[in-house]
DNA sequence: TATTAGCACTCAGATAAAATGAGTGCTAAT
DNA sequence: ATTAGCACTCATTTTATCTGAGTGCTAATA
């Protein structure tokens, strides 16, 4: 048989794959095959796991650092890993406890939830945990309110139905009172509630221009929404616990920490990535290679999006090293996202 | 003469003590005696050097990482350089200018200007910047609107002087339309205005409520008002560019990475310690051990705060290790937290 | 045919010894 | 007060050696 042939994996090979690179994530050496066959109880002589090692090298599943080391994964072998040999891992009770308790504790004030959430896949995960706000797009709409902010200057707060409020500035070229802002607060509240940004953009404020006809009195109500949906769509990016990341030892590779920092650094970069998945409806692993930057090396980013009803409007995960632990990251991240998920249902019911 | 009395320095020695510090900063190695001499053309061969040295060591301003080293700095030996030799330096026409137009491009929004600042400020000093955001205390009211978040949950807009928003929330017993909100809105606005925070807790509602009496109509929006400015002191901090520090050499070791994250994770013991200097006028410099926490190590902050009127209502620095530039960072905080009043005082006329 | 024992070989990493060189303090002469 | 000279120190660098865990390959075995 052509072993560099890339073809599906035996059982033996498969519990050879799954162990090693379960092995490498917890030690972060190199796996050799005499103590391996040991700690793993397989019933075969160290030879026999080099042929076995040898072959998954040929299919491209590990590698070596250099000729007389172990073996270490490569991005292909945590691939395969976590498509097809991933246990399910069940979270401890104490674990989802943690995640509902995170979730909902903080529902009184979303922004500070997604920061706490974010801290606490970091906890959990020990890696670095990472929370993207619900794109303003899908964000239905319950009220809206003008400030005066000067003569010129006007303050638009939208209030969603799950509580988060959204300031967004815009100038114009009228004068206007509070009290006519009081009126077009009320006036577009009762046009625009329920309806989502993108909604509103498309559909809505034009149903409404025609709506209003000539009629002047709510022209400039309208052009202020529409200033200031215009450029509403900005999503916050919320990063915590790096520190985990960088206390591993591998962080003392300078181009590991480059790498890592890169990604850290680039808000908008990594923003970017998250949300090429954004149709996705399960967990999404990026492993080394498949993230795609060349500046980025070594890295493994899990994502997974949560929704409003069956409309996926932000993401949430951790980024660490390629050396993950996929096993316990990847249900987490699930978890947390179907917490978020629900807890936002339900608040925007 | 007792060497160990401290006093102060003569002419030699002072120019020993920059010139060592000067050599330090920027090599980071410890200075020895011999080509310290040559590269600073001190007329003097390396054995006077050398006494010269052994006199700051003695005086505590020197010390030796070990037998047979160069010498380096102690805090109190920054210090001293800091309070006594620092030459003027004077920003580039170049930094003052990227100061200036970072400072003013931003001014449309508030908060976004402050992340900016402490993005320039660790761009131009190469450490990381902080910026901590006005006290709600100092600031002062020109405008306030309620919005209903749901039935018994309110959100209160403060716009300042400055035109910074502050939001908040508050959750009351009794049902209110939106309608009461806005009589609320505008009775709070008139009455309110023109008063910081403080003055209002202090004194304005207070007499809001005599001069009411018990005519109900506003003890709602009275006691709203209140509920909102309780807790509405916390001043946003926000910190850049950590990865210029994390980039330093001497990041290496385990001892000065774990400080210096200690501190970046602790915003809020960071904005503490940044406040004890509320009432500084000038440029604050915190040097290794005089930050008096245990945890941090090797590690310097400069600050100074900024005012409106005669008030300091928020600061902004730099911090990175000891070992720190301060000829260059201290006018440059100095310098921006000038440009930051000005532009506040501007604006809050 | 699949497995294993045996063996020569490789190589990163640890350990030890030696050489280097930039530094020191001290003393005596200037 | 300054300096030359000297013996001494010690982190760092270099070099050599050793070790151990690893490999691939081959021939014997089941």
């Amino acid at each position: 048989m052509n072993k560099s042939e890339k073809r599906l994996l035996n059982e033996r090979e498969s519990a050879v794959l799954r162990a090693l690179v379960y092995e490498y994530i917890s030690s972060g050496k190199p796996v050799g095959s005499r103590s391996f066959v040991q700690k793993y109880s397989f019933n075969l002589s160290p030879a026999t796991m080099r042929n076995i090692m040898f072959d998954l090298e040929a299919m491209g599943f590990l590698m070596q650092p250099h000729t007389s080391a172990g073996r270490i994964p490569t991005d292909i072998g945590y691939r395969y890993y976590v498509d097809s040999l991933l246990d399910t891992y069940e979270l401890t009770i104490d674990e989802s406890q943690i995640i509902r308790e995170d979730v909902i504790r903080k529902e009184v004030h979303l922004e500070k939830m997604f920061i706490s959430i974010a801290k606490m896949l970091s906890n959990v995960s020990s890696y670095a945990g990472i929370v993207l706000t619900p794109r303003a797009d899908f964000t239905v709409i319950k009220y809206i309110e003008l400030v005066q902010l000067d003569l010129y200057e006007i303050l638009t707060v939208f209030v969603s139905r799950t509580g988060m409020i959204l300031n967004k500035r815009v100038t114009i070229s009228e004068i206007v009172t509070q009290d006519d802002l009081h009126r077009f607060s009320k006036f577009l509240s009762s046009e625009l509630s329920g309806y989502s940004f993108q909604m509103i953009k498309e559909k809505v404020l034009g149903d409404l221009r025609v709506k209003l006809g000539n009629s002047m009195q709510f022209q400039l109500a309208v052009d202020i929404a529409e200033l200031a949906l215009n450029d509403c769509s900005e999503q916050a990016i919320f990063i915590e616990g790096i520190e985990n990341v960088l206390h591993l030892p591998e962080m003392l590779e300078e181009r590991r920490l480059k790498s890592f920092l890169y990604v850290i650094e680039n808000k908008p970069k990594l923003s970017q990535i998250i949300n090429k998945y954004v149709n996705e409806n399960h967990v999404n692993t990026l492993i080394g290679v498949e993230i795609e930057d060349e500046n980025v090396y070594d890295c493994s980013l899990i994502t997974s999006n949560y929704s409003i009803g069956n409309m996926n409007v932000g993401a949430l995960g951790v980024f660490g090293p390629t050396r993950m632990d996929y096993e316990k990251a990847v249900p987490l991240v699930d978890y947390t996202s179907k917490a978020v998920s629900s807890l936002l249902n339900r608040m925007s019911k």
